[in-house]
DNA sequence: TTTTGAGTTGTTCGA
DNA sequence: GTCGAACAACTCAAA
């Protein structure tokens, strides 16, 4: 047995892990104590249909360049290249020598594959590979049904990842990292064109968020400092900051859920034997759902595609181009909805409320099929995650795990007036109502000619009136249910 | 095997 | 104005 030469350096793969604390692979390799070699590959073809859409593209750059400048102060540097990830790895294995792999794993169906693929042609050439779990609290495919199969409703996953799963604590990041004398060279950052150039449609993505590492503590610190108290009911208030917006800083693993579960946990106020108070009850729980979704995308690769009840597959979509292009630019008539997807165009987010309102509107009120509303949200949220996305639009829908039941049918006039009852997030993001009493502002149709001419509003000419009559529409989404429950 | 209780986020109608 | 029931029945998870 000889020893490999001293030189032989450890690959890190950065994926969705673009953090340097409490990062195994990165650990792992500090701890082997080689020199390291951060890479990171884009790999836009590798993922089909699911490769990132434009928000996503647009925090990934300033994710990347949050993380070069990290590894900068830690003495070294990250390398970029285009996919696919496993020619591209080669090349850099041959260049530089390394003689070993570390990389935390991703769970999309086409990573998992992938994964697989490679870790196989590696070790074939002798290269050891190491993959780690990083970015959820229990791995998915762990935790299964007492008769062997995998959950399908909530609570009882729930209670069993709490019950069988030890969160410890995050790892800490390496103080250096030995670099290579004569790293690869690696594309520019620009070269990506990662963010939108003509039109530059960005600027409320800039305003909003802030990549990296860095931010993601910041804004992590913030929320369980402060907002957190109250989160059991202001969560729900779309006008109100009470939600931690952390979901595009997990997503690319600027943080890890077990960091944020040690934060939140540091938090609580517990007192003996009454368990944790509401709003971190609540949010732990947000935590789950996110586990959840993992979980089920792992057991069901096409849950991206295909409704998880089968039934579905005869439900009587009516597929209309004029109704969608409306829902997606915010023009639908309902303010509620219509705010939510103006905020959602114009800062790559949506309050978790306004979503469900807005899912369902689409879903129900349109019957436009859920997967039009999640191709949508994948190419403009920030936090377009596969599995969430995936999981919580066939929950909308009715037709995934748990799902909401088919009379569960969100009124966007009602909905709007109890979560948002002064109306102060609808008259942000649709100034034109700003004016209106708030009796009516979530239904303009409803104003009296007094009120609307008083406010500035011309509805029709102004704002539209709605594309749809709700009580209409309602009644026509029970028949459509009625419809497939029949067979 | 059979049984039992439960299941994230709602709305509407009628008393 | 408030409150409880109905809305289809089903499937899941565990005892």
């Amino acid at each position: 047995m000889s020893d490999p030469p001293a030189a032989a350096a450890t690959l890190v793969w950065f994926q969705r892990d673009l953090r340097l604390e409490d990062n195994p692979a990165l650990h792992a390799a500090w701890v082997r104590g080689r020199p390291v070699l951060p890479v990171y590959v884009l790999e836009d073809a590798d993922a089909g249909a699911w490769s990132p859409g434009g928000a996503s593209r647009w925090w990934l750059h300033g994710a990347l360049e949050a993380l070069e400048q990290a590894l900068r102060t830690r003495g070294s540097r990250l390398i970029l290249g285009r996919g696919p990830a496993g020619a591209r790895i080669d090349a850099w294995l041959a260049h530089s020598g390394a003689d070993a792999v570390y990389w935390n794993r991703r769970y999309e169906p086409w990573a998992r594959e992938r994964d697989e693929r490679i870790t196989a042609a590696l070790q074939r050439r002798g290269i050891e590979v190491r993959c780690f779990d990083a970015g959820l609290l229990c791995e998915p495919g762990s935790l299964l049904t007492g008769s062997g199969a995998p959950y399908r409703v909530f609570t009882p996953f729930w209670k069993a990842l709490r019950a069988r799963t030890h969160i410890g604590p995050g790892l800490p990041a390496p103080p250096r990292l030995p670099p290579l004398s004569a790293p690869p060279d690696g594309d520019s950052l620009e070269s990506w064109s990662l963010r939108p150039r003509r039109p530059d449609w960005a600027s409320g993505l800039r305003s909003n968020w802030r990549p990296g590492e860095t931010g993601a503590q910041a804004r992590l610190r913030e929320f369980a400092g402060s907002t957190l108290d109250g989160y059991a009911t202001t969560r729900d208030q779309p006008g109100v900051a009470g939600t931690s917006r952390l979901s595009p800083h997990l997503h690319f693993g600027e943080l890890s859920s077990r960091q944020v579960w040690h934060e939140i946990e540091r938090h609580a106020d517990r007192r003996a034997g009454s368990g944790w108070p509401p709003g971190i009850e609540r949010y732990l729980t947000e935590l789950g759902w996110r586990e959840f979704s993992y979980h089920l995308l792992y057991h069901y690769p096409k849950l991206p595609e295909a409704a998880l009840r089968p039934e579905f597959a005869r439900f009587p979509w009516n597929p209309d181009a004029v109704a969608t292009t409306a829902w997606q630019q915010g023009r639908t008539g309902y303010p509620i909805v219509d705010a939510g997807m103006r905020e959602l165009w114009s800062t790559g987010w949506m309050h978790n409320r306004v979503r469900m309102i807005v899912a369902s509107f689409l879903v129900k009120d349109l019957l436009q099929h859920w997967r039009v509303g999640a191709e949508w949200f994948w190419d403009t949220l920030v936090d377009a995650d596969l599995a969430s996305n995936s999981a919580s639009w066939q929950w909308v829908a009715g037709c995934g795990a748990d799902a909401a039941p088919y009379f569960r049918v969100f009124n966007p006039t009602l909905q709007g007036m109890r979560f948002d009852p002064q109306g102060h997030y609808v008259r942000r993001w649709i100034p034109e109502l700003a004016r209106l009493p708030d009796a009516v502002v979530h239904a303009p149709w409803t104003a009296r000619p007094v009120d609307l001419t008083v406010s500035g509003v011309r509805l029709g000419v102004d704002y539209p009136l709605p594309i749809v009559d709700h009580a209409h529409a309602r009644a026509r989404a029970l028949a459509a249910f009625a419809h497939i429950a029949r067979g």
